[in-house]
DNA sequence: GCCGTTTTCGGCCCGACTGTTTTCAGTCG
């Protein structure tokens, strides 16, 4: 069975939670956490490593008695460690770590006095209020885990968009070596990069008598055939994610591609018009009667109702139609439009790779420059910089910009927005940067007025270049921190501050609908990776993904910009 | 459980905050 690298973390990463419940050995627990990112941040395929012999002791954190355990996982999907584990505690306990304010003593709590084991007895207690007895808990966190658990209802069975892109990439590899098999696509909500998708809609075309309806069911990650016929077929992979095939004609390809992407409002008013127009269109093509008039490509679907092509992460129903009747459809940013990145880590705080490390891998990607953005003192378990690491850090900037050719590296921190919205850094020290960027990492609860004006008040300090993930949201885990964003946008706008669109997959903050309201002001959104390894730095495209469904173009993009156009905007004067 | 050894044992990022307490455990990042 192919596993996946994110399979086999996900699985150390149970192990670690089951240790932690139990209480176990702190630096034990650490190991399996610590192993498991290497895994997720690894750019093989730990299978394809072991089938060619390499020794997974190579890698950092992984030791003898992990990487045996690895290599059972690949051979047999588990482990002892973790069956043992599961038998000793209901394996369902980990659910209840992820919700805010649960850490391994509570949820232990929770299961000895109240036997809860799953989130909906969770929810079901707090409810009743019977968390509220335990010891250690009390009124506010039961309010508070009921919140968090009835704002997450809803999402459950969606898979973010970089989770659902590795196991897109293998599946579409393995099609494609499928006999007879022309274009193969994926449709959906994939396409219009949704930041979490529901499941995924595949279309191909094929020669006839292909076998590859009979190639998909048979894919080894299929857990169950939901259903098969010659033009269609329903798997569920065992990472339980559900996949539709369809086969097309080469005639009714666009037309199916454009049915399948959607979405649902959008083709409801592409109908709507064409009926207007005594045309029909389905998935098989566009037709007046039953006469065919197009279908073989998106383009023809769009032109047979008098419209131009419309980028799939356009078509939510939010304007795009008149944008298009109007000939005012946006020219959205493309990742080849990035020049740099703006934000990214180092070992000197919570990233992986050294400063020289960050610096050649951005200059491999095409790269002009790279900000280092690390974090700032109050993030203590980062390790956050002080005045003088962080001088210690600007010289070692200037020493090795003196060396590189092709990149420079821009001098920046990731400063922290205080609770009265002061920044953990002096502003003597930020004036020498390049640029600072700003981020709320602390006091998620205030209310409305008070967190608005607690970053309103920090953009109103001299040396604040970008407000970083400006919600605070993760996506399926946190929700964002309540505040007045609209106004934090004008405020953008009359102090020249550009705001963040956070590319890591985690966040994608700002979202879309913020993307399009910064760009009707005139605000720039600097699409940063916030890259804590090498890696992350490809974390790019998932941000210009989400650009483009915010309308965003080239022009309003602030890191579109070549480093000498860059730095005046960076600037700020008072 | 890993790592790096003065090679088989000791160290491994920890400070701030919250809600619960009545001096602090648990969680977060």
């Amino acid at each position: 069975m192919p596993v996946h690298n994110v399979d086999i973390a996900a699985k150390l990463d149970e192990v670690a939670d089951l240790l932690e419940i139990e209480g176990a050995n702190p630096f034990r627990i650490r190991a399996y956490r610590n192993a498991a990112r290497t895994l997720r941040d690894l750019n093989r395929d730990v299978p394809t490593m072991l089938e060619s012999g390499e020794a997974l002791t190579e890698l950092p954190g992984i030791g003898k008695d992990l990487a045996a355990k690895i290599q059972d996982i690949v051979a047999t999907g588990t482990t002892g460690v973790l069956e043992e584990h599961r038998k000793a505690l209901p394996p369902t306990l980990t659910e209840l770590l992820k919700i805010p304010g649960l850490g391994p003593k509570r949820v232990k709590a929770l299961y000895r006095a109240l036997g809860i084991q799953r989130l909906q007895g969770l929810h079901q207690a707090a409810k009743e209020g019977r968390l509220r007895t335990l010891p250690g808990f009390g009124e506010k966190l039961e309010r508070h885990i009921l919140h968090e658990l009835e704002a997450r209802a809803g999402s459950e069975g969606r898979f973010k968009l970089a989770v659902a892109a590795q196991y897109v990439d293998s599946l579409v590899a393995y099609l494609k070596t499928s006999p007879g098999v022309k274009q193969i696509v994926v449709a959906g909500s994939y396409r219009r990069a949704k930041e979490t998708v529901g499941d995924l809609d595949i279309l191909v075309t094929a020669s006839s008598g292909s076998p590859v309806m009979d190639r998909f069911v048979s894919y080894g990650e299929v857990e169950e055939v939901l259903a098969k016929g010659n033009t269609r077929a329903t798997v569920r992979l065992t990472c339980k994610l559900q996949v539709d095939l369809r086969v097309v004609t080469d005639k009714s390809y666009g037309a199916a591609l454009q049915y399948f992407t959607g979405s649902k409002a959008h083709n409801i008013v592409l109908r709507q018009l064409a009926q207007q127009q005594g045309l029909k269109i389905n998935e098989y093509g566009v037709f007046r009667e039953d006469r065919y008039l197009a279908g073989k490509t998106e383009e023809s679907v769009y032109a047979a109702v008098g419209l131009p092509w419309i980028q799939p992460e356009l078509r939510e129903n939010r304007g795009e139609f008149e944008a298009a009747q109007a000939g005012r459809l946006p020219a959205l940013v493309e990742l080849s439009d990035l020049r740099g990145d703006l934000h990214a880590h180092t070992k000197a705080t919570d990233g992986r790779n050294s400063l020289k490390e960050m610096a050649l891998a951005a200059r491999n990607r095409g790269f002009e420059y790279l900000a280092i953005c690390d974090h700032s003192k109050r993030l203590a378990m980062t390790h956050g910089l002080d005045p003088k690491r962080l001088t210690e850090q600007m010289d070692e900037i200037d020493r090795l910009n003196a060396t590189l050719s092709g990149l420079t590296l821009l001098k920046g921190i990731e400063v922290d927005i205080l609770e009265d919205g002061s920044l953990d850094l002096p502003d003597e020290v930020l004036s020498r940067l390049d640029l600072v960027v700003a981020a709320v990492h602390s006091h998620f609860d205030l209310s409305r007025d008070k967190q608005t004006k607690r970053i309103l008040r920090a953009m109103d300090r001299p040396y604040f270049t970008i407000l970083a993930h400006p919600s605070g949201r993760l996506i399926q885990e946190r929700e964002p921190y309540d505040v007045d964003l609209p106004r934090i946008i004008r405020k953008a706008r009359e102090r020249q501050c550009a705001l963040e669109l956070n590319a890591h997959p985690e966040r994608l903050d700002l979202t879309d609908t913020y993307c399009q309201v910064a760009k009707e002001e005139g605000v720039l959104v600097s699409i940063n990776s916030d890259a804590h390894s090498i890696l992350d730095l490809d974390n790019l495209r998932f941000g210009v993904g989400q650009a483009r469904r915010g309308w965003l173009e080239k022009t309003d993009v602030l890191n579109t910009r070549p480093l000498n156009a860059l730095r005046p905007l960076l600037q700020r004067t008072m």
